[in-house]
Parts: structure tokens; sequence; C-alpha cells
DNA sequence: AAGCCCAGCAACCGCACACCT
DNA sequence: CAGGTGTGCGGTTGCTGGGCT
């Protein structure tokens, strides 16, 4: 409404970058780093839109960036994140070091979505595509119900999972940066290592997970905290009647914790705990 | 060899949110 | 508090290269 253009468009170039822009985008993000990026091109000298260079070195020119395949560890790391957060590209991009959400939705689009459609699942719900081929191939379900204080809660069912099939991922990469919680600088890349306890097949785990608004609008009352993921997840057992919701929803852990990628033994991660003292996701 | 088709991926676009004044 | 601006995100587009006819 009435906004200005991000850029001159009648001035930039648009389509592939040349050699020599991508040079002159590095050149100036070493020099000055990262930041404003409306005025960036101007000052580097490149006749690109400012969203166009931001794109144009996270997706493609930092240096952390892990080029190649992506593994069957990270194959199966998007589709659980996926399973649990939906099209959040950016989220799960931060959990997998050295990979953009670009990159993870365009892998994601061309390649995992066929592998889920030959397990027999649907790559959107991640439910089986036919309810009665309930066999012994990978069954991950995400049921998603939008209940009326507006908080959705995501029921994982993982019943029947593949043996080979993390149940719950530990990194034991102690010495995993904390603070380099979302795409930090990975100089030194470390292969992700996942330990998957062995859990008695018939064990069903239903891990009740909450996205949404807050139920304490006394805790949480930033517009921010709203918007943002408050990935509340239940560790509590299902509450009953003596069990307000309300502390229910206290018991929660992060999802850095829970999906075991912030290592240290379940402790959250240094961008978990927001200012108001209430966790959220990082 | 040429043309066509299609998968993969880089880049664009528009919207939403956060921050600042 | 409202409006403007910068940035980030997700969906989509379109180019490119490889395979097939």
């Amino acid at each position: 409404m009435g906004r200005s253009p991000c850029c001159e468009k009648a001035h930039t170039n648009k389509g592939a970058w040349t050699k020599e822009e991508d040079q002159r985008l590095i050149n100036y993000i070493r020099a000055h780093g990262e930041g404003c990026w409306r005025s960036l091109p101007k000052a580097a000298g490149l006749s690109r839109c400012g969203k166009s260079c931001r794109l144009r070195w996270i997706n493609y020119l930092r240096p952390d960036l892990k080029r190649g395949n992506f593994t069957e560890e990270e194959d199966e790391l998007i589709i659980k994140l996926h399973s649990l957060l939906g099209n959040k590209w950016s989220v799960i991009a931060g959990r997998l070091p050295g990979r953009t959400d670009n990159e993870i939705k365009n892998y994601w689009n061309t390649h995992i979505k066929r592998k889920l459609i030959s397990r027999g699942i649907d790559p959107q719900t991640h439910r089986p595509l036919n309810a009665i081929a309930t066999n012994s191939t990978t069954i991950i379900t995400a049921a998603v119900t939008t209940t009326t204080t507006a908080t959705k809660n995501i029921n994982m069912d993982f019943t029947n999972v593949d043996q080979k099939q993390p149940n719950n991922m530990i990194a034991t990469s102690s010495s995993y940066d904390e603070t380099k919680c979302n795409s930090g600088t990975t100089e030194e890349t470390k292969p992700l290592e996942i330990v998957i306890p062995k859990i008695p097949s018939q064990v069903v785990i239903n891990l009740e997970l909450s996205i949404g608004l807050p139920l304490h609008s006394d805790h949480i009352s930033s517009p921010e905290s709203t918007a943002s993921y408050n990935f509340l997840t239940t560790v509590a057992p299902p509450p009953t009647a003596a069990v307000p919701a309300a502390e229910t929803v206290a018991k929660t852990v992060c999802l850095c914790w829970q999906i075991g990628y912030q290592g240290g033994g379940g402790q959250w991660c240094g961008k978990c705990k927001n200012t108001n003292g209430f966790y959220r996701y990082c």
C-alpha cells in the first residue's frame, strides 16, 4: 500500500549472477559484513536488488554452506522436522548446519516428496496415502488439530516406525556450539552424529506438540511471542481433570532439546529463553 | 545431430513481521 | 501508537542441462 519498491527496478540486473557480480558481493561482505541489504548493491557497485544480493549470499556464496548431496540422515531429519513443523523451511534449515531454506525446499519438492510417495506416505500430512496400508513400511503421522484456544496440537504418532527410523535422536557431538543455533559459521563442519536409542517395538510414542498462541497471556503477551513459533512440547502425561491445562503447558521443553541437536544432554540452547523468561523455540 | 521433454535448481515476487522514528 | 522501512520467509517461476526419441 503505497510502499516504495525495494529497488529501482529499471536499473537492476535480473537473472543469473555473473562471476564478477559474485566476487563484488563477496568482497563487499568480507569487508563490511552482512546487513543493510538495501544500500549494499549501490555500495558494492552492483546493479542488483538488495533482496537479490541477500538471497545470492545466503543461498550460494556464504562460506559455511555445505554443498553436495544430502545424506540419508539429513533426509530423515528433514522428513521428521517437516512432519513437526510443516513448510517452515527456515526453521528446518536451522537444524541442518550448512543447508539453506531454499536448498531444503527445493530438495523436498524434487526428492523427498517422491521418496515419501514411494513409501506410501502423503508428503503433506505424513499420513499413509492409503489408510489401509499399515504394513511394515515407515509411517509417520502428524495430526494437526486446532483447539478453541487457537493452539495447534500436533500429535505425533510413530506407530510402526521402522526399526531403523529414529524415534528419538540425540546428538552426541557435545562440542556443537549452541550459539551457532541457526546457520552459524561451520568452518569445521562436523558430521551430525545421531544416536538412535533402542525402543521396544510395541512402545507407542505419542508426543503432543503445541504450536500457537500461549495460554498464559500474562506470561506471553508480546506480539512476537504469538507470531513466532512457540513450540511448547508437553512432556507430561495427558492432562487429567485434576491437572490444570496451564500446569501441563508450563512443563514445556525446547524443541531443540527434543530433537536433540543442541546437545548438552537435554539443555536449552541459548536462544531458547526469551526475555520474559519463557522458553520458546529458537 | 536436432528437437523435445523433464527434472533440478537458482532466482524472483509478494507478503508478513520486526524494528525504528 | 501509527506509519515507514528493512529484512526474512515461503511459494512460484523460469532457465539450464541431461536424457530420450
